[in-house]
DNA sequence: CGGACAAGCTGA
DNA sequence: CAGCTTGTCCGG
């Protein structure tokens, strides 16, 4: 912090214009000088107009001072310079046309000119969470808590010592648990409404992803929770991950970081776990934090039937009051096909995902583009059913079985769901429905085993989601022993982990490997002068998949072609479909 | 992004 | 060769 009165200060603004990843320099007037600082949002004028943008560095090193144009107005708080210079390493990480997509991300939504006095309490409310406490000492670590335990002892634990930033999958959850801290006589600031109260000082920030990015001063401590959640990852490219930006925010911070799931990631465990490794309660009391799992095994439906409503579901239909929600995939997603004869159902035989039948009527592998004529690779018969009826006729299935009513939750639409006992609709249901007796899933295969990398750590998720919802989860399944399964069941999540860490490792993906999507009109002209060496090149139908042993190597090999302009190159890092 | 300017296409 | 479109460059 140099500059003497008479020199006036220069700020390199980088603008908040699509298109523009540049920097540029600009005399900071001295009426201007006291609210000017590292990432404070400002309008400059660009080529002739007004556009806004940050302050990522003062007083830097500049030869034609003199013919710089002035600031024309200071818009207000932004982030901090931590901030900025965490989204210039994000922007590198998860190849970012511009950091100022990430910038967007970390500033108040409106302008903040003025932030409220700072509000900190003294608060240590109870009850707190030892197993916190211990991964807060050593540093940070892992925390796995079942579906159906609460959370709120260890946000208490780790606000106890000092501002906390926590961040959870979705906005939803962060506000029930901002009422409650609020309640517990905490100061809390939810964003992004509360980004200035959050820019000014309290115990806890909370919010959705987004909140990886949040202001916290003299942050102390974060926690991250729901860590399988995959809404934790942007799914619009620069597709970055709260996960790792938190790791990489606390690490910079010094500071320690908690993440909490029911079934912790293998990404999440390798990278997270830290000094403090992975706490969990004694077996007994994580099994009872599960719901009860139920497997109906398609396989042994004694008069072969295409209908999804098997004599166990309509026994919950029935009885009584019973509210059931039911999930069935029919959107979106990969077919699955049974064979008819053997009830098999159909599978890659190079990689064992699901397979359906193309235009042409072969089985295509759409995880590895495998090509099979339509034949049971079990039995070698011809005859095959579609496992996947409409939600509307299955609503009338389900309701003539239940003789009670039964309502249908399709689309998009945020209407909260029907008030009625029995729902029925495709996974968006676990979100919207209220708490239920029984979740079931219809047919859980095609989630178990979509044709992506991480199928059985999203199914996984889907489980945890239900159990939340409802103390009794039913699967309707041709694979009752599939890894996802029996973790569930046993309420021990190490039982998928073991599995997909073999298969992790053999097949190098995250986090033995790391790979990027790339798309594009462009994409061969970028892929001819990727550094080779470092990376392979593979293919995923139309897309590029550029594989690397790590993150680093990925983010610095795909930083060294020209980056063409427009829409002619799209980049995933860490696709999440793949 | 959006303006400036250059290089290509068209038509009397 | 004016008049228009399309592409490439650049911004302090």
């Amino acid at each position: 912090m140099t500059g003497a009165a008479s020199t006036p200060r220069v700020a390199r603004i980088l603008p908040d214009v699509s298109g523009i990843d540049k920097r540029f320099d600009y005399l900071v007037p001295a009426q201007l000088a006291e609210r000017v600082a590292i990432g404070t949002r400002v309008r400059i004028s660009l080529h002739g107009r007004r556009v806004g943008g940050w302050v990522t560095a003062l007083d830097p090193v500049v030869a034609h001072a003199g013919e710089l144009k002035p600031i024309a107005k200071v818009t207000g708080h932004g982030p901090s310079a931590e901030v900025i210079e965490l989204a210039e390493w994000a922007a590198l990480r998860w190849a970012a046309r511009r950091t100022g997509s990430l910038l967007v991300t970390a500033s108040p939504h409106t302008a903040t000119a003025h932030l409220p006095p700072a509000h900190r309490t003294a608060a240590a409310p109870a009850p707190s969470s030892p197993a916190t406490r211990t991964l807060l000492s050593a540093g940070g670590g892992v925390l796995r808590l079942p579906p159906r335990s609460d959370v709120l002892p260890a946000l208490f634990s780790a606000a106890a010592l000092g501002p906390c930033l926590v961040v959870a999958p979705n906005q939803s959850d962060s506000a029930l648990l901002a009422v409650r801290l609020r309640r517990a006589g905490l100061s809390v600031a939810l964003l992004p409404d509360d980004w200035g109260a959050a820019a000014a000082g309290v115990d806890v920030v909370i919010g959705g992803r987004a909140a990886a990015w949040g202001p916290c001063p003299q942050l102390a401590v974060a926690l991250l929770l729901d860590e399988h959640d995959e809404a934790l990852q942007e799914e619009r490219s620069p597709t970055w991950h709260a996960r790792d930006v938190m790791s990489e925010r606390c690490r910079r911070a010094g500071v320690p970081l908690v993440a909490i799931s029911p079934a912790p990631t293998l990404v999440g465990l390798a990278t997270l776990a830290g000094a403090g490794g992975v706490l969990h309660p004694p077996p007994s009391r994580e099994r009872a934090g599960w719901p009860t799992v139920e497997v109906v095994d398609r396989r042994a439906d004694e008069p072969w039937r295409r209908s999804l409503v098997t004599s166990e579901l309509i026994e919950h239909l029935r009885a009584g009051d019973r509210r059931v929600v039911c999930v069935s995939n029919t959107t979106g997603r990969a077919r699955v096909m049974a064979c008819r004869s053997c009830h098999a159902l159909l599978r890659c035989e190079n990689c064992d995902a699901a397979v359906a039948m193309n235009d042409v009527g072969d089985l295509d592998c759409t995880r590895c583009g495998r090509v099979r004529p339509p034949v049971c690779q079990q039995c070698g018969a011809g005859g095959f059913a579609n496992l996947r009826p409409g939600v509307t006729r299955l609503r009338e299935e389900l309701e003539a079985a239940a003789a009670r009513p039964v309502a249908a939750v399709t689309g998009n639409s945020d209407e909260p769901a029907p008030d009625v006992p029995i729902l029925v609709g495709t996974e968006a249901v676990l979100h919207r429905a209220r708490p239920a007796d029984v979740v079931a899933f219809l047919e859980f295969d095609s989630e178990m085993l979509a044709p992506r990398y991480r199928a059985g750590e999203q199914a996984l998720a889907l489980l945890i989601r239900a159990g939340r919802l409802a103390p009794h989860v039913m699967i309707q399944t041709f694979v009752p022993d599939h890894p996802v399964i029996r973790a569930a069941a046993a309420g021990d999540p190490d039982v998928l982990v073991e599995v997909e860490r073999e298969r992790r490792a053999m097949l190098s993906l995250p986090p033995f490997g790391a790979l990027a999507a790339l798309s594009g009109t462009a994409l061969e002209q970028f892929l001819r002068e990727l550094p080779s060496g470092d990376v392979t090149v593979g293919r995923d139908g139309d897309r590029a998949l550029v594989r690397a042993p790590n993150w680093d190597t990925l983010a610095t090999a795909l930083a060294v072609p020209d980056r063409p302009d427009g829409n002619h190159l799209r980049i995933e890092v860490d696709p999440p479909r793949v």
